[in-house]
DNA sequence: ATTTGACTTAGAATTATTCTAATTCAGTAT
DNA sequence: ATACTGAATTAGAATAATTCTAAGTCAAAT
């Protein structure tokens, strides 16, 4: 494990104060979790991570810091087919590769180009803020990682 | 209220029988709620709008007939950010568009070409058997359907 | 020092969905 | 026609991720 990195702690506290909120021990700790693994935890996933650098955390506050997170842009929920909410500190646009044999969900780039193109099959009275962009298959050999 | 016509009802019947399963009422009046007002609608809306045609129904047989109607491949499940799972029986390829204000889900043709681009986005060791693609925003006006 | 409001916490509540066990039904074999 | 078989339906209980509640803690500002 590796605590989190004095450039992470003030990236985290500007997000945080932009948006009105504090930075706590419990915030950067959840945060430091998800930086650190970048697999697309699980509630539940990052809360045993926690409480293994921070005993005392509650799950409520694990669902408060991923929510507080969330709404200061530094964290993306990935939702898939009603399984549980996923969190992903990857800011960069990408869309996700869901493994029909193991469930678990990574990270694809989408060169620029393609999320223009994208927004064009839109028609004109629909403006869209967000896209998502999900596959779902199998790994062709084994992925280690 | 339009009932289910004779050409839908063979469909239906081929598609069940297709994956092993049988024509019944219940599914057939599910499938017809389904065909009849495609908007989408969630497990509960199908369960009210079943009801009135039939309404000897239970919840869980709704449930039922859904997943059946899922897994014979004529109808789709939409799930979107946690939501309650809705139902499409569209099936042409096509993204979803959702409205932030109404919370409603609208179908986007994606022209042909644009699902062969996707694909290509994706490194070789993975193979992809779904796309779903799920735009987020508002409608420029009111979308009075 | 005290107040204020944000943050954390444990546990209860919610809710979409699935499960269970009993019943009904359709088709087939007797 | 009647009995068997397995599938389909049903009501209600169970599950599980998440949210809510209410009480307690803490940090900064007066």
């Amino acid at each position: 494990m590796r605590l989190l990195g004095q450039e992470d702690k003030e990236t985290l506290a500007m997000a945080l104060d932009h948006s009105g909120q504090r930075a706590t021990p419990q915030r950067e700790t959840v945060f430091g979790v998800l930086l650190d693994q970048r697999d697309h935890p699980t509630a539940d996933e990052v809360y045993a991570r926690t409480k293994s650098r921070m005993p005392t955390i509650s799950m409520a506050t694990v669902y408060n810091c991923l929510e507080t997170l969330v709404s200061s842009g530094l964290v993306k929920q990935v939702n898939i087919e009603r399984e549980p909410t996923r969190y992903c500190p990857n800011l960069a646009p990408h869309a996700h590769f869901h493994c029909r044999d193991t469930g678990r969900v990574y990270d694809v780039p989408v060169p620029e180009g393609m999320m223009k193109d994208l927004a064009k099959v839109l028609p004109g009275e629909y403006s869209a803020d967000s896209v998502e962009l999900v596959f779902r298959g199998h790994l062709a050999k084994e992925k280690t990682k």
